[in-house]
DNA sequence: GCGACAG
DNA sequence: ATCTTGTCGC
């Protein structure tokens, strides 16, 4: 096999899984916002795509939010080509391209970003949420909406309740790979995991801030809402 | 070999 | 993810 290049989306699926296997060590999963390493958060981004065209074309939106005020100042929506198919375990080159193409034409830079899917809580530890994340060097969370890998018990009924997601037979077996998180009551929870430069636990923390009243947290239901908004509304 | 499998 | 209508409930 040739050398897998270190940055380029057009990978096969052999180079793709080798490149998350080499970069995987090069994620952070502690805690370090800002140039310092410890700004406070004040801009919070969230990510999503959707597809248009029979899965031809692919849909990237970025909605910017105050932090903790949570109030909308900026939503990005780019078209392009679909390139990449969508394989369990690299959902990353499949949409992170269109991704990055969306938060480029933001004014700023956001001090942190919710992506909808996993990061650490992948099969090789490198989801979207680190893919992205490493790609930037800028604090990502993966919060997806189902499991992708591991297992757990049912968390408790309450918001804020939360059961372990934890890793089965391979290296490291019964690692903590990230959170099932209930964000309302007696609603199925979401998974929540490190993405770059973020612990765990200040994911749950933050994740949990963002969700005021609906399942998923703010960044990425709003993401979520305009990626699929259609062609004729503004 | 047989399932599982983010969006 | 997307294809698809109405419908039950707070």
């Amino acid at each position: 096999m040739t050398t897998a290049p270190l940055h380029a989306w057009d990978l096969s699926p052999k180079d793709a899984i080798a490149l998350q296997k080499a970069l995987a060590g090069a994620v952070v999963r502690s805690d370090r916002f800002g140039p310092g390493g410890r700004r406070a958060i004040k801009q919070v981004a969230g990510v999503d795509v959707a597809f248009a065209d029979g899965g031809r074309t692919i849909r990237a939106a970025v909605v910017m939010l105050t932090h903790p005020g949570l109030d909308v100042t900026d939503q990005i929506l780019i078209e392009r080509p679909t390139t990449f198919p969508y394989v369990p375990g690299l959902l990353s080159f499949r949409e992170v391209p269109a991704l990055l193409e969306a938060l480029r034409q933001l004014p700023t830079m956001p001090d942190l970003i919710l992506c909808d899917g996993h990061g650490y809580a992948h099969p090789r530890r490198f989801g979207l949420a680190c893919h992205l994340g490493l790609w930037l060097d800028v604090p990502t969370i993966g919060v997806a909406k189902s499991r992708l890998t591991g297992s757990h018990d049912e968390p408790g009924p309450a918001k804020g309740d939360i059961a372990w997601l934890l890793a089965g037979k391979g290296v490291r077996p019964g690692e903590r790979l990230g959170a099932v998180l209930r964000t309302r009551e007696r609603v199925k929870p979401v998974y929540v995991s490190a993405g770059h430069r973020i612990s765990l636990k200040t994911a749950v923390t933050l994740t949990l801030r963002c969700a005021t009243r609906y399942r998923l947290p703010e960044p990425t239901r709003l993401a979520d809402k305009l990626s699929k908004v259609h062609r004729t509304g503004s």
